[in-house]
DNA sequence: CTGAAAGCGCTTACAG
DNA sequence: CTGAAAGCGCTTACAG
């Protein structure tokens, strides 16, 4: 059906090796002999069989992107900063869905070994990562993405919370704030812990008073968000500022404010990572500490590439990119 | 470095033939032979190279996905709702961006065809099309999404914009509603065109005026849209109820509305589509015309299998799956 | 600078 | 029920 390299040699008159070699851009190849490979490759409209060069390499310059869900603003920014910097170098990218279970990633880490990708880069579903070593003996590079992970070393993208947050909150409290909440996800993942370290640092930074009835933990979805912003407030006394620590939540806490317009107290400021554009919609105050989402797809990828070619022979890196504070309101995310 | 065939069958003590016959589930194998060959699996924890067996088969066990960019809430519902069908089936999803360019999308299809996948689900850039053939010259099924295009037959699966619009408008206009606008985009691309002609056949069939000055065309953008309803509050007399024909146009008439509401009228009213979070969230009354995203790309998925395994001899179908209107205010957008 | 040949890890028609 | 062998389309060490 599609030409073979056998077709364009024989069209051309020489060996397969020679084709080969003139597809390949081997420089010994005489200019004569490949112009002429050349001038068949072009009239027979030959494409290389990269499953055949795979067999034959042992790479298939594709990679896996393994996420807890791929209807995700947080996933697909990631996606398109990987996807980005592979297409610069001819790589593929097969994105799994790991469905937000352990059991998910498992199953994840088989189709891609027996796919034989280069390396995979994993945005993690919970806070354990045992089952991701398997891809590493088989030889594969894998990069962590967002989060780490128990019981697995690798190397890692993501930003620095606890730092972010703690900025963020001590501009609030400069700016006279000191009546805080916290609206987070579970300890288990780091990403919800650090967050709420750099709130808690901040707030005992300034002999900021944090009652404990001002705090609560749930799981970084909407309905979550919702219902526990809703429940600080419904309190007698809500906090003017709350920190909903996930973008899902502060989504959750927004519909919230919407259809409880009359329970807010009337200086409510919102701050939260990643929503500016929920945030401006709603019209309520807020501040966004927003991550370099497409930045850090792009350095997972470059890591991820650098590994696969053994150019990155060193001891696994966490790299932390910085983020940055977005006030609501602006014409900022207007883009 | 990994166990191949030939360490299993050295290990077991039968032919590689055997092994491969165990592992593709072969019922004339003796279940002696079986259990016994199961074991050294197990044991040796062999996984079957696909690359090796689609170098033979010819079948790559995958599907690219196409689509003008990946950070977009329609692009990654659809991959969400292909990538869970063809987990089904054990089909790996290559995601490719187009860049929103006619070079990007032959880019992408060279960059199948090299990685021979069994067929491909697109999102097209453009209104036009006739680029994609050389997949289906090489033998790929092709399943176009959200829109169709010139120059270029296949299946395909969408909605029925321009029922879905009329069905809308009409409702409005039956709660007494008639003084509209109309933000939409470029009539190359057929989900537009259609849009439009749904919402002046609903005009029509009620006897509205509709003046030119209250409908404009743009590019499918938020800033556009931003943009656009901007200039259609601006002016000495807007009307009250706009549509605005795609998410993101939406997005940003909300963004507009949320920063100028003195110019608002004071029973405006916004429908478009798929955005139910974003009206709920700005507290702006509204319908969202609902797409069934994922259940688009689940269908675009099946039908793509059903031609890959020649299930589907017919001729091209274009399927259009049912929309619904989500009212804005209610709790609907909690899931 | 070029070719003959082996081999990557599978599958399967053929033979028994 | 099982095996020997060919072959999928490439790449590359070796030889010339």
């Amino acid at each position: 059906m599609n030409p073979t390299i056998k077709d364009v040699a024989r069209e051309a008159g020489v060996s397969t090796a020679t084709v080969s070699r003139v597809v390949n851009k081997d420089p010994r190849i005489s200019p004569a002999t490949r112009s002429r490979v050349e001038g068949v490759i072009d009239r027979l409209n030959y494409k290389v069989n990269t499953v055949a060069r795979s067999l034959k390499n042992k790479k298939t310059l594709s990679v896996g992107l393994l996420a807890p869900e791929i209807a995700n603003v947080f996933f697909m920014r990631v996606a398109q900063g990987v996807e980005d910097r592979l297409a610069e170098d001819g790589y593929a990218m097969i994105v799994l869905n790991s469905r937000e279970s352990r059991d998910g990633e498992r199953h994840a880490v088989d189709l891609l070994l027996e796919k034989q990708v280069d390396g995979a880069i994993v945005i993690p579903s919970g806070g354990h990562g045992d089952h991701f070593s398997r891809l590493q003996s088989a030889g594969l590079p894998v990069v962590l993405v967002d989060r780490l992970v128990d019981g697995f070393r690798s190397d890692a993208v993501l930003v620095d919370n606890e730092d972010a947050t703690y900025r963020a909150i001590t501009r609030l409290v400069e700016s006279g704030r000191r009546d805080f909440g916290f609206v987070g996800g579970q300890h288990d993942i780091t990403t919800a812990r650090e967050r709420y370290q750099g709130f808690v640092r901040a707030l005992e930074a300034c002999s900021c008073p944090l009652q404990e009835r001002n705090v609560r933990f749930g799981d970084f979805h909407t309905a979550s968000g919702y219902r526990l912003f809703g429940e600080l407030m419904e309190q007698p006394d809500p906090p003017a500022t709350v920190m909903v620590a996930n973008y899902f939540m502060q989504i959750g806490a927004l519909q919230y404010a919407a259809s409880h317009r009359d329970r807010l107290p009337p200086d409510l400021f919102l701050a939260s990572f990643d929503n500016p554009e929920f945030a401006a919609v709603a019209g309520i105050p807020g501040l966004s500490i927003a991550q370099p989402i497409d930045e850090i797809g792009r350095r997972a990828a470059e890591i991820l590439l650098e590994r696969i070619r053994n150019e990155a022979l060193g001891p696994y890196r966490i790299e932390r990119l910085p983020t940055h504070i977005v006030f609501n309101g602006g014409p900022q995310w207007l883009t």
